[in-house]
DNA sequence: GTGAAAGCGCTAACAT
DNA sequence: ATGTTAGCGCTTTCAC
């Protein structure tokens, strides 16, 4: 282990005058600072970050909660957190919470004990005061996807209109009888997308019916036997899946059925994950731009990191509203 | 912030004493441990584990270093170390390398500096030097899914015969004309998958036609023109793909080419993701136990971890290999 | 320009 | 059974 003092003797100078010389400070004679680069090379230095940490109190290490990495939503935003965070110089530590705010509470400690510079939630419950009591506490903190009104920076998408604009879009294609399959009501983008549901249907004047409303009870695999259900008693034109994985499975449910797509039933999501391509048929969707909403998160919190060193107070909270857009493949087709 | 001398002030005792209490150390008066722990209470103190870091010289954080978590199989993997790693009190820092060696550098570099304890390492490649370095160094790893005989702790399937197995049933199934998607040759996994194809041919008396043969070129969608092409100028009994995702790629192609699965052309995988089941038709394949994977990896190196704080010499290297299970679901179907 | 020394918060000999 | 003290490796005043 080749430490700063090593250099210093090595160099023949004091620990203060390497330490200038690795951090780019000025004031140290041109000689000097060859002389002191030599000796780092020749003994192959690394600063022990751990030290500066210490010394600093900041670790360059953000933390990302998810509910799951198996979610397909969140390898794609994972991805833009930690590429843009490894472009800034930190480290991000995965957590998935699995919708358990226990898992959630005991790693903000965890990782509050470890000096995190800051959190990314993309796991938020309507519940999660902890986080909220993190953002109080003067942490940096950005959410993602879930949002609730809180004064707390956030990336989100309009899930109202997301699910507006799909629905809008079956029912201006002909189709009439409208079945959607609702995430869990307790987060509130299930909530809105509901009601972007519900106000397209008022809108265009159709008929609230609901029987052909199907609620999440037990995890995403639930929508196959609510599916099924539903098709015992009646053919919708078309089912309005308020996810991707959610579309996925209900398509899964309709063909185990004997049912074709688009031909007897028409499927739309929400998402536009990786799989929503490639999958038979190609799933008409609307996109949220996944990626970019991870990097943006990414660097928003890095942002307010960067302005607390500076100490200032922290700055107001900003919540950034994506652009989603419909992307029509072949599980959706005019009726009549 | 509270700190182990405040709390020692409050409580009227050395700051050894606070130590001892909270690490649960004996030699203690059981009425100055109560005194302790109230202080405790009472001023929320909780250790910063930065320093606590510092002066033991480990950190309780483990890396995981994976090509990218957007590959399908990987989210199931890292799933395994991090539940695991949380179970035992690790932290996990993911890194996505992108099958870029220069990105798998810098990341060791920079997590060396961060003291990190131990890696996992998913994204191994004939020319990580680097990683054996770490080894060498002294550095518990521990490899998975990509080994080249390396004397390094893994955790693998045996390629050879999940492809073996896989060809095998095709051809006890009546199919001859087996084509393949292999992919990327320099990984040792596909060398080993094309190798297991070839013997299962070989033992079954069948030809090898080089035609048959699709290599990955750019990625998995590169499979998408790959087999366009190679159903321009025949059409195969089947499709053996040496990864599910991979796979999926396939039969998208095929269907594009308005060719039934599998009346026309029977496709195989392996890996067994989450996807596999839903696609349609469901995809049969041989499935490796990925969950398990990672959490025997994480088992794996913290044990190791927990060895070398004994300042024991590192134990040798066990290799283990998992077993795989032929799934059969709806993509094959008896030819003839 | 450069060095001495204090201290970030903790643990672990060593003393008592 | 408890306290004193010397670091872990680094940064940063404050002198010179």
């Amino acid at each position: 282990m080749t430490t700063l003092k090593k250099v210093a003797e090595y160099a023949g100078v004091s620990t203060s005058t390497v330490s200038r010389v690795i951090a780019g400070k000025p004031y140290v004679k041109e000689e000097t600072r060859r002389r002191v680069l030599q000796a780092v090379q020749e003994l192959s230095y690394s600063p022990n970050i751990l030290a500066k940490s210490l010394k600093e109190g900041r670790t360059n290490t953000i933390a990302l909660m998810i509910p799951s990495i198996q979610n397909q939503m969140f390898p794609i935003v994972t991805r833009g957190v930690e590429d843009t965070a490894r472009k800034y110089g930190y480290t991000v530590i995965l957590c998935n919470t699995d919708e358990n705010i226990e898992v959630e509470k005991e790693y903000i400690r965890k990782l509050q004990d470890r000096w995190i510079d800051g959190f990314i939630v993309g796991s938020m419950l309507p519940a999660s005061d902890h986080i909220r009591k993190l953002k109080a506490d003067g942490f940096p903190v950005v959410l993602t996807s879930r949002y609730y009104g809180d004064p707390i920076d956030a990336v989100i998408i309009d899930n109202h209109r997301a699910a507006y604009d799909a629905v809008s879009y079956l029912i201006k294609t002909g189709h009439e009888k409208i079945a959607i399959a609702v995430g869990r009501r307790q987060l509130s983008l299930y909530q809105q997308r509901l009601e972007g549901y519900l106000d397209a249907l008022k809108d265009h004047g159709l008929p609230v019916d609901e029987s052909l409303i199907m609620h999440e009870t037990h995890g995403t695999n639930s929508f196959y036997g609510l599916t099924q259900k539903l098709l015992d008693n009646l053919i919708p034109d078309a089912i309005f899946a308020t996810s991707d994985p959610k579309a996925i499975v209900v398509i899964r449910a309709i063909k185990d059925r004997g049912l074709r797509i688009p031909e007897d039933i028409s499927v739309i999501g929400i998402d536009d994950i990786e799989m929503s391509a490639l999958i038979e048929p190609p799933l008409t969707t609307v996109s949220q731009p996944l990626y970019k909403i991870g990097a943006l998160a990414a660097k928003k919190l890095i942002a307010l990191i960067e302005h607390k060193n500076k100490s200032k107070d922290p700055p107001a909270p900003v919540v950034d509203v994506l652009e989603t857009e419909l992307i029509i493949r072949k599980s959706t087709a005019r009726r009549k």
